[in-house]
DNA sequence: TTGTACGCGTTATCAA
DNA sequence: TTGATAACGCGTACAA
């Protein structure tokens, strides 16, 4: 038996007795045809077993893929780790499909050689949820090939359209809340500060590299200014329970109150306390970052801001949409709510 | 200004005064090229701003894209709150990076029209974590493109190569072991039971569609033939948490070991004992399934069923790979391996 | 409403 | 080691 090549649309049109071209505009609808034509080329290509063009194809004459990059700093596991970037992702996602593109996820720095790349793969456009220095540097080659980029929570250098909180503001709210509450004894857990994710209290002079960390952490300082500030790994649980233990450790330096730079971190901060036989709001009072349902922190509702990560992601995607109709998209700066919840009162006396 | 054309590798290797093909090959590596033609195609291409060829015709050209679809069910955020997805997806990442080729994220049955799907994207294979009766139906067309298809924990039709575990068998060591510990009165917490997720208690005649819940369920009922079964929507705490509290509610009739189909259940499961007041494992026993850490859920070690996740995603990788390769990817059953904590007890008298 | 003609940018094959 | 040739399969001006 012969080596059956799959049959392509003018295969299809020529079994139905036209040509090309008006076999081609049967599938993709962008031309009126004809009933009785329609039919013929239906029945032509049920008949040879032709689904529909065939992507690659299709792509490159058209130029565009359909798929929009997502380059991701960590692995998977983590990256999803935080319901923030899950519902991000989500926004994303639905953002896009509206283009009919798909996400494509693309690790940065990855060591395996061969990995796809935003140099390697057909992405229309892409989106940065995490942005190092070699990434930034490799920017300029991807948007000379015309592939319009956006960065969330990151800096990309002059000319890459952001996507942002206004974090320090944010932050500094619920500082402000905690100092009319009487704290003055107060810590800060924070996200990871660089790109090794060094656990530590911060020296107070220390230049942060991370964006949103260093936001938060001024925001918070521009009511704390003298607040010690330990760094996590990760925004989770478990990293807010070490960072906890840490604080609570010494009965005689406790704070009375955390600012958690996210709610991870705060649910760990509040299990730390919880262990250390401290009550929560009522020795201890602690602050979150994000208003995301924490699986499992019920029945504490914490005093938070509350972002909208999937308006964030819904914002990257509408960029993402309006760079690739080739207008100049403006970055966006979104702003968090304040939600006071039952996870801070007045500091003990 | 004339609309400036970006240059292609035929620019290039007529700037360098060479043929096409020899310019490709100093970007593909493919041929060995001498060293002063090389040195001159990439002068050539420097200066004319060509950096590397077009992904699109590239994939035309050779009938790859370097993409592998991966079909999920549910939104993003769903997906991968559970941790053994976000491993999965880990593993399914790593083992086709070599491959060069990266995950592309598609949503079975999006309402969106102009969505992207395996019909309309450039994929090269895809992996299906989630299948329901009307993936299956379209499934023939994929294939008929010569699209591979690996399936995850689920059916897709004979001829679909599967990556599964041996929950039934699992579970029953679940079972065994409470039954060795005297226990009597157990209860069973289950995954989502239909595409429509009904929560609630299981008919024992009912025809469970989802193949994971069917058969950890069958692996407890070759235990314990009577036990009820309360469906669940997600595999979440809080949807444990919730299922919990319908099993406690009725002091006369609590049950003294509930068996989760996953780790994050059972976690919900034993906070909502907490909240009635039982003790784990004194009052009432709890086992999970899937091994996985369940941030913030310590001082609890779950007796549970461990599958490696990660593991999974790596078959289910591999299997693409050698389906790529013109091999015929066979099946693959992973085992899961019991794992007592503390989280199990002999039977309160 | 349909057909003609061409090019999208690359790379495999083979011969030189 | 290099070059000539020929697709890969499609969409879209434009003309009829």
């Amino acid at each position: 038996m012969t080596t059956t090549r799959r049959a392509t649309i003018s295969d299809v049109a020529r079994e139905a007795g036209v040509s090309p071209s008006t076999a081609s505009v049967v599938f993709s609808g962008k031309t009126p045809v004809s009933d009785v034509t329609r039919r013929r080329v239906q029945a032509a290509a049920a008949e040879l077993g032709y689904t529909g063009p065939d992507p690659r194809a299709a792509s490159l004459r058209r130029g565009r893929s359909g798929i929009v990059g997502v380059v991701v700093g960590s692995s998977l596991k983590d990256l999803f780790l935080d319901p923030v970037q899950r519902l991000l992702m989500d926004g994303l996602a639905e953002a896009v499909a509206p283009l009919g593109a798909g996400l494509l996820l693309l690790r940065r720095g990855s060591d395996v050689d061969n990995a796809p790349s935003l140099m390697t793969a057909p992405v229309d456009a892409a989106v940065l949820l995490s942005c190092d220095s070699a990434t930034r540097d490799t920017l300029p080659e991807v948007t000379a090939r015309g592939i319009p980029i956006v960065v969330v929570e990151g800096d990309a250098g002059p000319g890459v359209p952001r996507v942002a909180l206004d974090n320090r503001d944010a932050q500094r709210q619920a500082a402000e809340h905690l100092r009319a509450l009487g704290h003055t004894d107060v810590a800060i857990v924070t996200l990871w500060q660089d790109e090794r994710a060094t656990r530590g209290f911060i020296s107070p002079s220390a230049a942060i590299g991370v964006e949103v960390t260093r936001e938060r952490l001024e925001g918070a300082r521009d009511v704390y200014p003298d607040a010690p500030a330990l760094a996590t790994a990760a925004s989770s649980i478990d990293e807010g329970l070490a960072a906890g233990r840490v604080l609570f450790a010494d009965p005689d330096r406790r704070p009375t109150a955390v600012i958690a730079q996210s709610d991870l971190l705060a649910a760990g901060v509040i299990r730390a306390a919880e262990e250390a036989g401290l009550r929560v709001p009522a020795d201890v009072s602690v602050t979150g970052f994000d208003g995301v349902p924490v699986d499992g922190l019920a029945p504490y509702e914490l005093t938070t801001l509350v972002q909208d990560a999937t308006g964030k992601g819904h914002a990257a995607g509408l960029a993402v949409a309006a760079l690739l109709d080739g207008e100049r998209a403006a970055s966006v700066l979104l702003t968090c709510r304040f939600r006071p919840g039952n996870t801070t009162a007045p500091a003990p006396r």
